[in-house]
DNA sequence: CCACTCAGTAAACAGCTGTTTGCTGAAGTT
DNA sequence: AACTTCAGCAAACAGCTGTTTACTGAGTGG
């Protein structure tokens, strides 16, 4: 199925990566409405004009760099969505995914925390479909369990994106505070998570 | 108390002011770290020299802008906590308010929302040290509720985060979408309080 | 009235920006 | 082996950036 591809588009695709990396890197201390693409290539270490033969401008770079940062936390939410037994065991597993995401990750997740509601338009609203995206996903999957019988579609949309929201804010906030914080960053995760759990089970009354 | 400010401070006030309604005007389209300094006067009509009798960066513009624009939502979250009545009338209050902050101050609500998480240190730490505030207010005042009985200090504070994430969420919600998604963002926003307020009435438990 | 303060000015500085041009040479093709 | 493709290059373009300088002239207070 997958054809080795050429010396050549190997390169290219390198080259193109390098660049998205030394942007993400360059986008920890700024935001993507001031990415200069000379800085980008400058970084890379290869000639302005060969940003050209990647990308039409930065914000062509930004959507790349959401479906990366997205794609990697795509799999860390399938991977909450599975997870079984008792809810609070969940709510454990779930924080314990969002802060390992935060760790081996940080500059996705900063990215996307940040450029969730940049200055630039299409980046933005390649975020909000891709979020929306995961939240049908949570939503299905909630839809699934046998808590929410009786459930409408809306609201089990509507409660989904409560979880996303929170762990955008959750992961957010595990970047802003420096370690010490961490601890309690989580503790206060768990107990949000808790107490929209428990609003759930008594949705239905 | 207030002396009336002669003409020169009278005029230097008003300066200022220009430059920060240009500055909020010109942050609809992009975000602070890359707003210029010379774009920000040229909007204003005086010499780009003219900007540093007022602040020594763009930086510093916008930690000043974060008081205004959180000035404004003050007095919003103060009456939305004041509010009494049964929980579902305090609901709807409570989102109204929102909706009403965002129609009245939109580019405020749009720069808190985009430098919250935004490229510019010290923007983003005055933000949250606001934002934190807002919180410890509406802890207290969910002390002062009977229903909150029985919570430790920090389960008021876990609660009172949730309702100001959940404040700046909707407000930015509101923004990005149409006004034909007004309706519909609001519902969502209502349903998604009275889940918190149902797990609140039975944290407890 | 006169000395002084100081908000805003005009001009110049080096250094940066995005974009276009024609080129080079390795990789791919026949 | 001859021919084509095309990723990356060096150079030049006009136009922008933040910052400093010495200045002007209206507002202020004794």
């Amino acid at each position: 199925m997958s054809h080795t591809l050429g010396i050549r588009q190997a390169q290219k695709q390198k080259t193109r990566q390098a660049l998205m990396d030394s942007a993400l890197q360059l986008l920890e201390h700024q935001s993507l409405s001031s990415l200069g693409l000379r800085e980008v290539t400058r970084a890379v270490g290869v000639a302005p004009a060969a940003f050209y033969r990647h990308f039409t401008d930065t914000a062509d770079l930004g959507v790349a760099l959401v479906e990366q940062a997205l794609g990697s936390l795509h799999d860390t939410i399938r991977a909450a969505i599975v997870t079984t037994g008792a809810s609070e065991e969940r709510i454990h597993r779930a924080v314990a995914l969002i802060a390992a995401q935060v760790r081996t990750h940080p500059a996705h997740v900063r990215f996307i925390a940040r450029e969730r509601h940049g200055g630039v338009a299409p980046v933005r609203e390649a975020i909000g479909v891709q979020l929306r995206r995961f939240a049908d996903e949570v939503a299905e999957a909630l839809g699934a369990d046998p808590q929410s019988t009786g459930w409408t579609s809306a609201d089990l949309r509507m409660l989904a994106g409560v979880y996303v929201d929170h762990m955008v804010m959750t992961a957010s906030a595990l970047l802003e505070g420096d370690e010490s914080d961490e601890e309690s960053i989580l503790t206060t995760a768990r107990a949000q998570l808790r107490l929209v759990t428990l609003g759930r089970r008594h949705w239905l009354d």
